[in-house]
DNA sequence: TGTACATCAGTGAACGCGCGTTCACTGATGTAC
DNA sequence: TGTACATCAGTGAACGCGCGTTCACTGATGTAC
Protein backbone atom coordinates (compact mmCIF):
# COMPACT_ATOMS: atom_id res chain seq x y z
CA UNK A 1 0.00 0.00 0.00
CA UNK A 2 1.18 3.47 -0.87
CA UNK A 3 -0.06 4.87 2.42
CA UNK A 4 -0.40 3.67 5.98
CA UNK A 5 -2.97 1.42 7.01
CA UNK A 6 -5.06 4.16 8.84
CA UNK A 7 -4.59 6.60 6.76
CA UNK A 8 -7.56 6.70 4.75
CA UNK A 9 -9.85 6.81 7.79
CA UNK A 10 -7.42 9.76 8.79
CA UNK A 11 -8.43 11.83 5.83
CA UNK A 12 -12.13 10.67 6.28
CA UNK A 13 -11.91 11.93 9.59
CA UNK A 14 -10.46 14.96 9.09
CA UNK A 15 -13.16 15.74 5.97
CA UNK A 16 -16.07 15.06 8.62
CA UNK A 17 -14.27 17.46 10.83
CA UNK A 18 -13.25 19.94 8.74
CA UNK A 19 -16.75 19.90 6.76
CA UNK A 20 -18.97 19.98 10.20
CA UNK A 21 -17.34 23.11 11.28
CA UNK A 22 -17.90 24.53 7.58
CA UNK A 23 -21.60 23.61 7.64
CA UNK A 24 -21.76 24.52 10.97
CA UNK A 25 -20.34 28.35 10.18
CA UNK A 26 -22.01 28.66 6.94
CA UNK A 27 -25.22 26.37 6.54
CA UNK A 28 -25.25 22.90 4.46
CA UNK A 29 -25.58 24.58 1.05
CA UNK A 30 -23.30 27.56 2.00
CA UNK A 31 -20.34 24.58 1.80
CA UNK A 32 -19.05 23.32 -1.65
CA UNK A 33 -17.19 20.14 -1.79
CA UNK A 34 -14.47 21.26 -3.85
CA UNK A 35 -13.66 24.46 -1.48
CA UNK A 36 -13.66 21.69 1.45
CA UNK A 37 -11.32 19.68 0.09
CA UNK A 38 -8.95 22.14 -1.56
CA UNK A 39 -8.82 23.89 2.19
CA UNK A 40 -7.46 20.25 3.41
CA UNK A 41 -4.68 20.01 0.18
CA UNK A 42 -6.97 17.24 -1.33
CA UNK A 43 -9.02 17.39 -5.19
CA UNK A 44 -12.81 17.38 -5.13
CA UNK A 45 -12.57 14.57 -6.97
CA UNK A 46 -11.01 12.23 -3.83
CA UNK A 47 -14.40 13.41 -2.49
CA UNK A 48 -16.35 10.50 -3.68
CA UNK A 49 -13.96 7.72 -2.40
CA UNK A 50 -15.22 8.86 1.26
CA UNK A 51 -18.72 9.56 0.59
CA UNK A 52 -21.57 8.27 -1.86
CA UNK A 53 -22.78 11.66 -1.84
CA UNK A 54 -22.68 15.05 -0.48
CA UNK A 55 -26.03 14.30 1.59
CA UNK A 56 -23.87 11.16 3.04
CA UNK A 57 -21.04 14.03 4.15
CA UNK A 58 -23.90 16.07 5.58
CA UNK A 59 -25.05 13.25 7.53
CA UNK A 60 -22.19 12.35 9.10
CA UNK A 61 -20.85 15.77 10.20
CA UNK A 62 -23.87 16.32 11.58
CA UNK A 63 -24.23 13.60 13.73
CA UNK A 64 -20.24 14.41 14.53
CA UNK A 65 -21.15 18.02 15.74
CA UNK A 66 -23.80 16.70 17.85
CA UNK A 67 -21.45 14.00 19.54
CA UNK A 68 -18.80 17.06 20.05
CA UNK A 69 -21.61 19.52 21.32
CA UNK A 70 -22.68 17.36 23.93
CA UNK A 71 -19.33 16.73 24.67
CA UNK A 72 -19.39 20.17 25.62
CA UNK A 73 -22.21 20.60 27.20
CA UNK A 74 -20.92 17.61 29.82
CA UNK A 75 -17.56 19.07 30.37
CA UNK A 76 -19.18 22.08 31.83
CA UNK A 77 -21.66 20.46 33.87
CA UNK A 78 -18.97 18.45 35.22
CA UNK A 79 -16.80 21.54 35.99
CA UNK A 80 -19.66 23.72 37.37
CA UNK A 81 -23.28 22.11 37.19
CA UNK A 82 -25.59 24.08 35.24
CA UNK A 83 -24.33 27.42 35.96
CA UNK A 84 -21.09 26.72 34.24
CA UNK A 85 -22.96 25.56 31.41
CA UNK A 86 -25.62 27.79 31.09
CA UNK A 87 -22.54 30.28 31.05
CA UNK A 88 -20.91 28.34 28.17
CA UNK A 89 -23.80 27.86 25.85
CA UNK A 90 -25.31 31.44 26.45
CA UNK A 91 -21.80 32.90 25.78
CA UNK A 92 -20.62 35.87 23.53
CA UNK A 93 -17.66 33.51 22.82
CA UNK A 94 -20.12 30.65 21.95
CA UNK A 95 -22.05 33.28 19.90
CA UNK A 96 -19.19 34.09 18.10
CA UNK A 97 -17.82 30.79 16.83
CA UNK A 98 -20.37 28.90 15.46
CA UNK A 99 -17.93 26.35 13.68
CA UNK A 100 -17.13 25.14 17.37
CA UNK A 101 -20.54 25.04 18.63
CA UNK A 102 -23.87 23.80 18.78
CA UNK A 103 -25.38 22.36 15.35
CA UNK A 104 -29.13 23.57 17.33
CA UNK A 105 -28.92 27.25 16.92
CA UNK A 106 -26.63 26.90 13.71
CA UNK A 107 -28.53 24.36 12.27
CA UNK A 108 -31.97 22.94 13.13
CA UNK A 109 -33.72 24.81 10.48
CA UNK A 110 -32.00 23.71 7.57
CA UNK A 111 -32.63 19.96 9.50
CA UNK A 112 -36.15 20.47 9.08
CA UNK A 113 -35.85 20.48 5.33
CA UNK A 114 -33.77 17.39 5.10
CA UNK A 115 -34.87 13.77 3.72
CA UNK A 116 -35.96 11.63 6.42
CA UNK A 117 -32.76 9.53 6.98
CA UNK A 118 -31.25 12.89 8.02
CA UNK A 119 -33.79 14.00 10.28
CA UNK A 120 -34.12 10.42 11.75
CA UNK A 121 -30.48 10.53 12.57
CA UNK A 122 -30.59 13.91 14.07
CA UNK A 123 -33.59 12.63 16.55
CA UNK A 124 -31.83 10.32 17.59
CA UNK A 125 -28.49 12.66 18.74
CA UNK A 126 -31.43 15.04 19.88
CA UNK A 127 -32.58 12.32 22.68
CA UNK A 128 -28.92 11.01 23.22
CA UNK A 129 -29.03 14.82 24.78
CA UNK A 130 -31.86 15.49 26.22
CA UNK A 131 -31.63 12.14 28.40
CA UNK A 132 -27.68 12.85 29.62
CA UNK A 133 -29.38 16.79 30.56
CA UNK A 134 -32.17 15.38 32.32
CA UNK A 135 -30.06 12.78 34.33
CA UNK A 136 -28.51 15.74 36.04
CA UNK A 137 -31.83 18.33 36.41
CA UNK A 138 -33.13 18.09 39.30
CA UNK A 139 -37.09 17.14 39.81
CA UNK A 140 -39.52 14.97 41.07
CA UNK A 141 -39.97 12.47 38.17
CA UNK A 142 -37.79 11.32 35.23
CA UNK A 143 -40.78 12.17 32.78
CA UNK A 144 -40.55 15.96 34.30
CA UNK A 145 -36.52 16.09 33.85
CA UNK A 146 -37.01 15.16 30.67
CA UNK A 147 -39.26 17.95 30.53
CA UNK A 148 -36.94 20.40 31.63
CA UNK A 149 -34.40 19.18 29.41
CA UNK A 150 -36.72 19.98 26.57
CA UNK A 151 -37.18 23.62 27.99
CA UNK A 152 -33.21 24.20 28.68
CA UNK A 153 -31.96 22.42 24.67
CA UNK A 154 -34.94 24.86 23.42
CA UNK A 155 -34.31 27.92 25.34
CA UNK A 156 -30.85 27.99 24.51
CA UNK A 157 -30.83 26.83 21.19
CA UNK A 158 -33.47 29.69 20.52
CA UNK A 159 -31.77 32.54 22.38
CA UNK A 160 -28.33 31.96 20.78
CA UNK A 161 -30.29 31.58 17.47
CA UNK A 162 -31.35 35.10 18.10
CA UNK A 163 -28.46 36.50 19.84
CA UNK A 164 -26.53 35.87 16.31
CA UNK A 165 -29.39 36.92 13.87
CA UNK A 166 -29.53 40.31 16.02
CA UNK A 167 -26.85 42.88 15.14
CA UNK A 168 -26.99 45.13 18.06
CA UNK A 169 -24.72 44.00 20.50
CA UNK A 170 -26.52 45.31 23.17
CA UNK A 171 -29.69 43.49 22.55
CA UNK A 172 -27.94 40.25 21.45
CA UNK A 173 -26.11 40.31 24.96
CA UNK A 174 -29.55 40.84 26.41
CA UNK A 175 -31.19 37.93 24.91
CA UNK A 176 -28.52 35.32 26.18
CA UNK A 177 -28.12 36.88 29.73
CA UNK A 178 -31.90 36.91 30.15
CA UNK A 179 -32.17 33.43 29.07
CA UNK A 180 -29.11 32.48 30.71
CA UNK A 181 -30.72 33.90 34.77
CA UNK A 182 -33.86 32.57 33.78
CA UNK A 183 -32.95 29.14 32.97
CA UNK A 184 -31.22 29.21 36.21
CA UNK A 185 -34.37 30.02 38.40
CA UNK A 186 -35.91 27.19 36.75
CA UNK A 187 -33.17 24.55 37.37
CA UNK A 188 -33.16 25.75 41.00
CA UNK A 189 -37.02 25.98 41.24
CA UNK A 190 -37.36 23.43 44.21
CA UNK A 191 -40.94 23.03 43.65
CA UNK A 192 -40.68 20.52 41.21
CA UNK B 1 -50.51 53.25 -19.73
CA UNK B 2 -50.92 49.93 -20.74
CA UNK B 3 -52.06 48.82 -16.66
CA UNK B 4 -53.59 50.36 -14.01
CA UNK B 5 -51.76 52.54 -12.20
CA UNK B 6 -51.83 50.28 -9.00
CA UNK B 7 -50.88 47.47 -11.21
CA UNK B 8 -46.93 47.49 -10.97
CA UNK B 9 -47.16 48.32 -7.50
CA UNK B 10 -49.80 45.35 -6.91
CA UNK B 11 -47.22 43.06 -8.48
CA UNK B 12 -44.50 44.00 -6.58
CA UNK B 13 -46.41 43.16 -3.43
CA UNK B 14 -47.48 39.94 -4.93
CA UNK B 15 -43.83 39.22 -5.35
CA UNK B 16 -43.00 39.91 -2.04
CA UNK B 17 -45.72 38.03 -0.55
CA UNK B 18 -44.89 34.87 -2.54
CA UNK B 19 -41.03 34.72 -1.72
CA UNK B 20 -42.23 35.44 2.08
CA UNK B 21 -43.83 32.23 1.95
CA UNK B 22 -41.21 30.48 -0.22
CA UNK B 23 -38.17 31.63 1.97
CA UNK B 24 -39.80 30.43 5.35
CA UNK B 25 -40.83 27.08 3.82
CA UNK B 26 -37.40 26.43 1.49
CA UNK B 27 -34.81 29.21 3.04
CA UNK B 28 -32.99 32.23 1.46
CA UNK B 29 -31.02 29.35 -1.28
CA UNK B 30 -33.99 27.07 -1.48
CA UNK B 31 -36.00 29.57 -3.67
CA UNK B 32 -35.20 30.78 -7.17
CA UNK B 33 -36.16 34.00 -8.94
CA UNK B 34 -36.65 32.03 -11.68
CA UNK B 35 -39.06 29.53 -10.34
CA UNK B 36 -40.77 32.03 -8.05
CA UNK B 37 -41.66 34.24 -11.08
CA UNK B 38 -43.24 31.63 -12.82
CA UNK B 39 -45.04 30.55 -10.05
CA UNK B 40 -47.14 34.23 -10.23
CA UNK B 41 -47.45 33.66 -13.99
CA UNK B 42 -44.48 35.64 -14.88
CA UNK B 43 -40.73 35.59 -16.41
CA UNK B 44 -37.86 36.20 -14.63
CA UNK B 45 -36.28 38.79 -16.58
CA UNK B 46 -39.57 41.19 -15.49
CA UNK B 47 -38.04 40.43 -11.74
CA UNK B 48 -35.35 43.09 -12.21
CA UNK B 49 -38.29 45.75 -12.55
CA UNK B 50 -38.97 45.40 -9.46
CA UNK B 51 -35.76 44.87 -7.25
CA UNK B 52 -32.23 45.64 -7.65
CA UNK B 53 -31.29 41.89 -7.18
CA UNK B 54 -32.35 38.53 -5.04
CA UNK B 55 -30.70 40.20 -1.54
CA UNK B 56 -33.56 43.46 -2.40
CA UNK B 57 -36.19 41.08 -2.19
CA UNK B 58 -34.72 38.67 0.84
CA UNK B 59 -34.96 42.30 3.33
CA UNK B 60 -37.98 42.86 1.84
CA UNK B 61 -39.46 39.63 2.57
CA UNK B 62 -38.13 38.79 5.59
CA UNK B 63 -39.38 42.55 7.17
CA UNK B 64 -42.91 41.43 5.69
CA UNK B 65 -42.44 38.26 7.37
CA UNK B 66 -41.67 39.64 10.39
CA UNK B 67 -44.87 42.29 10.38
CA UNK B 68 -47.31 38.95 9.10
CA UNK B 69 -46.05 37.10 12.11
CA UNK B 70 -46.08 40.36 14.71
CA UNK B 71 -49.88 40.47 13.78
CA UNK B 72 -50.54 36.98 13.93
CA UNK B 73 -49.16 36.94 17.68
CA UNK B 74 -51.27 40.17 18.80
CA UNK B 75 -54.66 38.84 17.39
CA UNK B 76 -53.97 35.72 19.70
CA UNK B 77 -52.87 37.69 22.25
CA UNK B 78 -55.91 39.91 21.61
CA UNK B 79 -58.63 37.13 21.63
CA UNK B 80 -57.07 35.08 24.68
CA UNK B 81 -53.99 36.51 26.05
CA UNK B 82 -51.20 35.03 26.51
CA UNK B 83 -52.34 31.39 26.97
CA UNK B 84 -53.91 31.93 23.50
CA UNK B 85 -50.53 33.15 21.93
CA UNK B 86 -48.47 30.37 23.15
CA UNK B 87 -51.19 27.64 22.04
CA UNK B 88 -51.17 28.81 18.61
CA UNK B 89 -47.08 29.50 18.14
CA UNK B 90 -46.41 26.13 20.08
CA UNK B 91 -48.92 24.06 17.97
CA UNK B 92 -48.50 21.56 15.80
CA UNK B 93 -50.26 23.59 12.74
CA UNK B 94 -47.94 26.35 13.22
CA UNK B 95 -45.06 23.78 13.52
CA UNK B 96 -46.51 22.13 9.77
CA UNK B 97 -46.75 25.06 8.18
CA UNK B 98 -44.01 27.15 8.59
CA UNK B 99 -44.59 29.08 5.03
CA UNK B 100 -47.13 30.92 7.22
CA UNK B 101 -45.53 30.84 9.94
CA UNK B 102 -43.10 33.29 12.11
CA UNK B 103 -39.60 33.49 10.19
CA UNK B 104 -37.80 33.49 13.42
CA UNK B 105 -37.82 29.44 14.09
CA UNK B 106 -37.47 28.95 10.00
CA UNK B 107 -34.92 31.79 9.25
CA UNK B 108 -33.11 33.65 12.19
CA UNK B 109 -30.11 31.28 11.30
CA UNK B 110 -29.65 32.43 7.77
CA UNK B 111 -29.99 36.04 8.79
CA UNK B 112 -26.87 35.65 11.27
CA UNK B 113 -24.80 35.01 7.90
CA UNK B 114 -26.33 37.73 6.09
CA UNK B 115 -24.60 41.27 5.67
CA UNK B 116 -25.02 43.68 7.86
CA UNK B 117 -27.65 46.27 6.40
CA UNK B 118 -30.39 42.75 6.47
CA UNK B 119 -29.26 42.00 10.22
CA UNK B 120 -29.97 45.13 10.92
CA UNK B 121 -33.80 45.90 8.99
CA UNK B 122 -33.84 42.33 10.76
CA UNK B 123 -33.20 43.83 14.36
CA UNK B 124 -35.42 46.61 14.54
CA UNK B 125 -38.28 44.53 13.61
CA UNK B 126 -36.99 41.91 16.60
CA UNK B 127 -37.30 44.62 18.70
CA UNK B 128 -40.70 46.51 17.87
CA UNK B 129 -42.22 42.78 18.36
CA UNK B 130 -40.41 42.26 21.91
CA UNK B 131 -41.76 45.79 22.73
CA UNK B 132 -45.02 44.65 21.73
CA UNK B 133 -44.78 41.39 23.68
CA UNK B 134 -43.46 43.40 26.96
CA UNK B 135 -46.08 45.74 27.13
CA UNK B 136 -49.10 43.01 27.52
CA UNK B 137 -46.49 40.65 30.08
CA UNK B 138 -46.93 41.56 33.71
CA UNK B 139 -43.53 41.98 35.14
CA UNK B 140 -42.61 45.06 37.98
CA UNK B 141 -40.46 47.07 35.56
CA UNK B 142 -40.38 47.93 32.16
CA UNK B 143 -36.61 46.05 31.88
CA UNK B 144 -38.33 43.58 33.33
CA UNK B 145 -41.10 43.04 31.10
CA UNK B 146 -38.60 43.59 28.34
CA UNK B 147 -36.83 40.76 29.39
CA UNK B 148 -39.62 38.16 29.76
CA UNK B 149 -40.48 39.01 26.29
CA UNK B 150 -37.06 38.12 25.22
CA UNK B 151 -37.20 35.00 27.20
CA UNK B 152 -40.67 34.25 25.18
CA UNK B 153 -39.50 34.89 22.18
CA UNK B 154 -36.14 33.12 21.88
CA UNK B 155 -38.04 30.17 23.85
CA UNK B 156 -40.34 29.70 21.34
CA UNK B 157 -38.23 29.86 18.30
CA UNK B 158 -36.02 27.41 19.44
CA UNK B 159 -39.23 24.90 20.76
CA UNK B 160 -40.77 25.42 17.08
CA UNK B 161 -37.31 25.05 15.27
CA UNK B 162 -36.63 21.86 17.56
CA UNK B 163 -39.70 20.30 16.86
CA UNK B 164 -39.44 20.72 12.99
CA UNK B 165 -36.11 19.27 12.80
CA UNK B 166 -37.28 16.11 15.21
CA UNK B 167 -39.03 13.31 13.08
CA UNK B 168 -40.29 11.47 16.19
CA UNK B 169 -43.53 13.12 16.10
CA UNK B 170 -44.24 12.43 20.23
CA UNK B 171 -40.94 14.14 21.02
CA UNK B 172 -41.85 16.75 18.50
CA UNK B 173 -45.25 17.35 20.35
CA UNK B 174 -43.42 17.17 23.61
CA UNK B 175 -41.14 19.52 22.95
CA UNK B 176 -44.10 22.53 22.04
CA UNK B 177 -45.63 21.28 25.08
CA UNK B 178 -43.30 21.35 27.36
CA UNK B 179 -42.10 24.69 26.71
CA UNK B 180 -45.75 25.83 26.36
CA UNK B 181 -46.34 24.95 29.96
CA UNK B 182 -43.63 26.64 31.04
CA UNK B 183 -43.91 30.07 29.70
CA UNK B 184 -47.44 30.02 30.83
CA UNK B 185 -45.92 29.96 34.38
CA UNK B 186 -43.69 32.22 33.97
CA UNK B 187 -46.06 34.66 32.59
CA UNK B 188 -48.50 33.75 35.73
CA UNK B 189 -45.54 34.19 37.81
CA UNK B 190 -46.74 37.13 40.26
CA UNK B 191 -42.94 37.81 42.28
CA UNK B 192 -41.42 39.94 39.77
C1' DT C 1 -62.59 61.05 -35.13
C1' DG C 2 -58.33 59.08 -36.86
C1' DT C 3 -53.36 58.43 -37.02
C1' DA C 4 -48.52 58.56 -35.24
C1' DC C 5 -45.88 58.29 -31.39
C1' DA C 6 -44.31 57.63 -26.41
C1' DT C 7 -44.66 54.82 -22.41
C1' DC C 8 -43.31 50.91 -19.77
C1' DA C 9 -44.54 46.25 -17.46
C1' DG C 10 -43.26 42.26 -18.86
C1' DT C 11 -40.63 38.80 -22.27
C1' DG C 12 -37.15 35.39 -23.22
C1' DA C 13 -32.60 34.34 -25.23
C1' DA C 14 -28.12 34.57 -23.59
C1' DC C 15 -24.18 35.32 -20.28
C1' DG C 16 -20.73 33.51 -16.86
C1' DC C 17 -20.37 30.95 -12.78
C1' DG C 18 -20.16 27.51 -9.25
C1' DC C 19 -22.28 23.47 -8.08
C1' DG C 20 -22.31 18.06 -7.45
C1' DT C 21 -20.73 14.26 -9.78
C1' DT C 22 -18.08 11.00 -13.02
C1' DC C 23 -14.17 8.65 -14.63
C1' DA C 24 -9.83 7.51 -16.93
C1' DC C 25 -5.68 8.16 -15.04
C1' DT C 26 -1.24 8.63 -11.81
C1' DG C 27 2.38 7.17 -9.10
C1' DA C 28 4.22 5.60 -4.73
C1' DT C 29 4.32 1.55 -2.40
C1' DG C 30 3.91 -3.61 -1.06
C1' DT C 31 4.09 -8.23 -2.89
C1' DA C 32 5.37 -12.26 -5.88
C1' DC C 33 8.80 -14.71 -7.95
C1' DT D 1 18.84 -8.89 -4.68
C1' DG D 2 16.29 -7.42 -8.71
C1' DT D 3 12.26 -7.03 -11.67
C1' DA D 4 7.26 -7.20 -12.90
C1' DC D 5 2.95 -6.56 -11.26
C1' DA D 6 -1.14 -5.33 -8.18
C1' DT D 7 -3.04 -2.02 -5.12
C1' DC D 8 -5.54 2.11 -4.27
C1' DA D 9 -5.71 7.07 -2.29
C1' DG D 10 -5.80 10.79 -4.66
C1' DT D 11 -5.82 13.68 -9.37
C1' DG D 12 -7.96 16.80 -12.58
C1' DA D 13 -10.50 17.40 -16.95
C1' DA D 14 -15.08 17.19 -18.22
C1' DC D 15 -20.25 16.70 -17.75
C1' DG D 16 -24.96 18.76 -17.21
C1' DC D 17 -27.51 21.79 -14.44
C1' DG D 18 -29.58 25.63 -12.15
C1' DC D 19 -28.39 29.87 -10.50
C1' DG D 20 -28.52 35.31 -10.63
C1' DT D 21 -28.29 38.72 -13.89
C1' DT D 22 -28.42 41.45 -18.44
C1' DC D 23 -30.60 43.44 -22.29
C1' DA D 24 -32.73 44.13 -26.80
C1' DC D 25 -37.23 43.57 -27.63
C1' DT D 26 -42.71 43.35 -27.52
C1' DG D 27 -47.16 45.01 -27.60
C1' DA D 28 -51.14 47.05 -25.31
C1' DT D 29 -52.35 51.36 -23.94
C1' DG D 30 -52.58 56.65 -23.25
C1' DT D 31 -51.47 60.98 -25.41
C1' DA D 32 -50.64 64.55 -29.05
C1' DC D 33 -52.18 66.60 -32.99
Amino acid sequence: MRYKPKHKEETHQRIVDAASKEFRAHGFEGVGIAKLMRALGLTHGGFYAHFADKEDLVDEALAFAMDQSLENMLSALKAGGYPAMFEYYLSEMHRDHPAFGCPLPALAAEVSRRPPSSRGAFTKKLVEIQNDLAERIPGKTPERRLEKASVVLASMAGAVSLARAVSDPVLSQSILRSTQEHLLRLIEAADD
